[in-house]
DNA sequence: CACCAGGTAGGAT
DNA sequence: ATCCTACATGGT
């Protein structure tokens, strides 16, 4: 069913890597079902891509790789100059060799702001578990996959009549209802505001402050001069550079830089 | 048992 | 403006 045909293979030569992304903690619906192979689900599209070697095999036809997956994963930027420009830190060197085939996704903006609600004080494994359940319990049905049946995000009007307590979302419940209030407008007018003006309406919606604006900004409205401060990120600025790190330095990809830190100074704590 | 997790709102200073 | 703390839940 989902492997008939022929799938697009996207040569992705250490520019994508799946494993990496889907650990990197800006996003929390790439799954690794089973060894080197992948599910992603952004609004109404999921597809399995199998990650080998120096090429990612995409389950879709040219059109949905086109217009879906290529802006998704954010294809049709060149980070090759970033990654020039990282090579003066010894940190960042480390952490692209670790991480250089991270990408700053292209994701859906209301999926963006739920979920990173839902991140506030709270670990990435709850976090990808409270997301999961809402899905499966409120999401639209899509596809299946891997025999897996894969959801939709839920929509705010779903959400918003829903008993939210399976997911366990704790003190943040009531956030994510409030969120559900606003009209589509909103977010529709977003991508058309400056940083700041998107900032500023992000951070009046509560239980949106200046991290998790930050990393909607990023995530969800790819903007690249955003540079979310989490404990991890705050821990690494005293450890590796002993507070003295200044994210405009990167001016145009500061965000980029910033997942590179979070995966590979996360990750290496994480391993002891 | 204490402490932590991709922080923030609301109140006190 | 800046500092302080309570906050649900599950894991270590």
């Amino acid at each position: 069913m989902m492997t008939e045909g022929n799938p697009v293979v996207y040569h992705s030569l250490g520019e994508l890597n799946l494993r990496q992304i889907s650990e990197s903690g800006q996003c929390f619906r790439l799954k690794e079902y089973d060894k080197n192979k992948f599910i992603a689900v952004t609004g109404a599209h999921a597809v399995d891509i199998h990650d080998q070697r120096n090429a990612c095999a995409f389950w879709c036809g040219p059109d949905e790789f086109r217009t879906v997956w290529a802006p998704y994963f954010d294809l049709d930027t060149d980070y090759e100059e970033f990654k020039a420009r990282m090579q003066d830190d010894p940190f960042l060197r480390d952490a692209l060799r670790q991480g250089g085939g991270i990408r700053i996704l292209r994701q859906d903006l209301w999926e963006t702001a739920v979920t990173f609600v839902i991140s506030q004080n709270n670990s990435i494994r709850r976090i990808t578990k409270s997301v999961e359940i809402l899905c499966e319990r409120f999401g639209t049905p899509l596809k299946e996959i891997g025999g897996r049946q894969i959801y939709a995000f839920p929509t705010a009007g779903r959400l918003l009549s829903a008993d939210l307590s399976a997911a366990s979302l704790g003190y943040r419940e009531p956030y994510v209802r409030e969120l559900c209030k606003y009209g589509d407008s909103v977010w529709r007018e977003l991508p058309a505001l400056s940083d700041g003006q998107a900032k500023k309406t992000l951070m009046a919606m509560r239980g949106i402050g200046e991290k998790v604006a930050n990393c909607i900004l990023l995530f969800g409205l790819h903007r690249m001069d955003s540079y979310p401060r989490d404990v991890w990120v705050n821990r690494l600025i005293d450890d590796v550079y002993h507070g003295g790190f200044d994210p405009g330095k990167y001016a145009g990809f500061a965000g980029y830089v910033q997942q590179l830190q979070f995966y590979h100074y996360r990750n290496r704590r994480l391993a002891h």
